[in-house]
DNA sequence: ATATTTGCAAACGTTTTGCATAGTG
DNA sequence: CACTATGCAAAACGTTTGCAAATAT
């Protein structure tokens, strides 16, 4: 099933006139694979145990492309760009000492007060961002 | 009762061993009175219209000191960087169209899903980053 | 065959660093 | 006076761009 999920963004990417290259599909492969944040230097790292070494240029064009279409989306977190796949919405768990991220899905009920917000201040919310900080499972002690 | 609030930033800075420098006060001075996030370009731009000029290395050394020593903190949204005092916890409003940023207080309630996602993850979850983004009042057309 | 993608090298903007000088307490 | 802050120039870093060659359809 998650094969027909790639395959339904690589149709996607053909609509828009795109070619399907091996650096193409396994940066969309990897970036699928982790359903969550990647750093442009975990991609690269990824790609090359893949036996890619493409140039760091083709690499930020490439993340320009599927930005541009819809397919992924971009976010900083500790002035780094991260970069996942658009599908389900989710928060993220940020390890303040080891850095590493994690997805967490709660039943987020924002809806009420993005409304509450914006019957105050005349603000349109259409997304948001919600980021936890603090220690993983590993760095607590 | 905001200078009693600036001269007790500017006691901890000399706690902390700092001087009292025209630039350091006036850095300190604006972005307190924001009191929401500011840019680099933004605050130089403040500096300018009161008569200092400082060189930007002098500026990315006072940022660095005041984060270091918990005065400011650093927020980055749509890839640049924004700083704003250390004082009440509050939310971003942030313009997609014109990138105005607005602070929202609300009573997020976030600390019981906050108990809830700790109790299923075990990450200790110390503090959080919230930002809706949307339309502003003036881009809503 | 045509349009897209890639690598390369250079350009660019932002942030950091070393060092000598100026300023603060 | 001792120590911190500043300006300056250079370096380091991440990201973007133009162009010619390679590749996908």
């Amino acid at each position: 099933m998650s094969k027909l999920e790639i395959d339904k963004i690589l149709n996607k990417v053909r609509s828009f006139g795109g070619r399907i290259t091996p650096t193409r599909k396994n940066i969309i492969d990897i970036i699928h694979s982790r359903e969550c944040l990647i750093s442009h230097k975990e991609l690269l790292d990824i790609l090359k145990t893949r036996g890619f070494d493409p140039n760091r240029s083709t690499i930020f064009r490439e993340l320009s492309f599927l930005i541009n279409n819809n397919i992924i989306k971009k976010n900083n977190l500790n002035s780094t760009e991260y970069y996942e796949i658009q599908k389900s919405h989710h928060h993220h768990l940020v390890c303040s000492v080891c850095n590493s991220i994690t997805k967490v899905e709660m039943d987020s009920d924002l809806s009420k007060q993005e409304k509450i917000i914006s019957d105050h201040t005349g603000f349109k919310i259409t997304e948001h961002s919600l980021e936890f900080y603090g220690f993983c499972p590993n760095c607590k002690s």
